[in-house]
DNA sequence: ATACGCTGTTTAATTTAATTGTCAAGCGAG
DNA sequence: CTCGCTTGACAATTAAATTAAACAGCGTAT
C-alpha cells in the first residue's frame, strides 16, 4: 500500500507542486510532503481534498493501486462485491442484495447475483447510459417493469433490454427471489 | 461522501459487531462506532484494516460508494434458444445444455442457461475473437480450466476471463452442475 | 556574490483521530 | 423478573495527523 508513491506520481504527472496542490485541496504542502513519504496516513476526508483537486476519483486512485492486474479469473461467493444501496429491515437481514462478480471496472461485463426479499422494490430508476441488461430468475418470482411493460417472471423466466429504458424491479411474492444478471459496459 | 453508513451496511451485510471487526482489524469498537457516525474521518490506514477484515478492497469501497445512479424484454424458460451442439446420451437426455436468452444476435449481451450433465466436458476452446466470459453456478460443480490455471467451483462462485484465452468447462461431479453466463460481445 | 523565487523537507505546536473505560438498551436463559 | 451477555454510544485520555514556520537545495537574474 504505497499510497505515497502513488499520489507523488499522479501530482507531478499534472505539473503540480505540493503547495499548489496543497493551495487548491485547502491543505498544507508540509502535509502532502508527509503523505508522500508515507510518515503519515491521511485522513479519508484529507486523501479526498487532494484527490478532489486534481482531480481523480479515490475508486481510482485505489483501483490503479491495488488493481495490479493479478490474473484472477475466479471467485469464491464470498468474495462478491455487494453493491446494493443499503436497505436493512428492522430484523437486520439485507431486503435487496447486488453481489457483484469481481471488480467490474476493467471489465468490460458486470455480472450480478440478485437476491430480492419479499416486498423488495428498486423503484424505478432512469439510467442515462448506454448499456443492455439481461437476467434469468433462479429462484422465486419478480414484476418487471420495462416502459409501460409488465412481466411477472418465474424460475428459468429471463429478461433482456437497454439499460437507458426507465425500468423497475419489485418481488410480489411472498418467497425470496434470486436473479442472474449481467449488464455491458459497465462504464459509468 | 457517506462512508459511515456505507461501512455499517457493509459490517451488517456480514453480521458482524463493532467489537468483533474491531478485533479483526486491529482497532477498538469505539471507533468504528465513530466513524459509522461520520463523527471522525478514518486515516487510510485505519480503513484499510477495517476493509481488509471484512474482506472488500478499498477500490471496490470507493467505486460502490461514488457511482450509486443508477419490443421484446421478457422470456419465459421455454423461449430460450438451444444453441449447444446436439449431444445426446445413451439415456436419451442432453449432456450438455446451453439455453440463450433471447436472439442476442442484434444485442451486444449474450446471457446463458448452461446445464452440465455429470461427466460433460467443453473440451479446450480456442476462440479469437476479442470478449469477455462471465458467469455464477446455480447448482452442482464444475471444473474450469483458463490458460494454466484449474479451479473448481460450486454453487455461488463464480468466474470471469478474456475468451480469447483457451478455455474449458468440465463436469467432474455426481450431480448435473446449472449455471448462468454472460458474453460480451456475442459475434460469430 | 547576493538576492530572489521556487522546490521539497523538517520541527514544534495545534488540532484531530483513536483508545480506554463506562454506560444504558436489548435479548435470551435460568 | 433477574442474571449474564452482547450490542452500540459516549466522555476523558492517549496517540497521531495536520498546521505553521523555519530550513536547505537549486537555478537564475540582479
Amino acid at each position: 500500500m504505497d499510497i505515497g508513491h502513488r499520489l507523488r506520481a499522479i501530482r507531478k504527472q499534472r505539473g503540480l507542486s505540493q503547495r499548489e496542490l496543497a493551495t487548491r485541496a485547502g491543505l498544507t504542502n508540509g502535509t502532502i510532503s508527509l503523505i508522500e513519504q508515507n510518515k503519515t496516513s491521511p485522513s479519508v476526508a484529507s486523501l479526498k481534498s487532494l484527490l478532489d483537486a486534481i482531480p481523480i476519483s479515490l475508486a481510482d486512485f485505489f483501483a490503479t493501486l491495488e488493481d495490479q492486474n493479478t490474473s484472477k479469473y475466479f471467485f469464491t461467493a464470498d468474495e462478491f462485491t455487494e453493491i446494493a444501496p443499503s436497505e436493512i429491515t428492522e430484523a437486520g437481514s439485507p431486503v435487496l442484495s447486488l453481489r457483484q462478480l469481481g471488480n467490474a471496472r476493467s471489465s468490460s461485463l458486470q455480472v450480478l447475483h440478485e437476491k430480492y426479499a419479499p416486498g423488495a422494490d428498486t423503484g424505478p430508476e432512469l439510467l442515462s447510459h448506454e448499456a443492455e441488461e439481461a437476467g434469468i430468475v433462479i429462484r422465486g418470482e419478480i414484476e418487471i417493469t420495462v416502459e409501460d411493460e409488465v412481466c411477472v417472471l418465474g424460475p428459468g423466466a429471463g429478461y433482456l433490454f437497454n439499460s437507458r429504458l426507465p425500468h423497475r424491479f419489485r418481488n410480489i411474492g411472498t418467497e425470496e427471489c434470486e436473479i442472474i444478471s449481467a449488464c455491458t459496459p459497465p462504464s459509468f
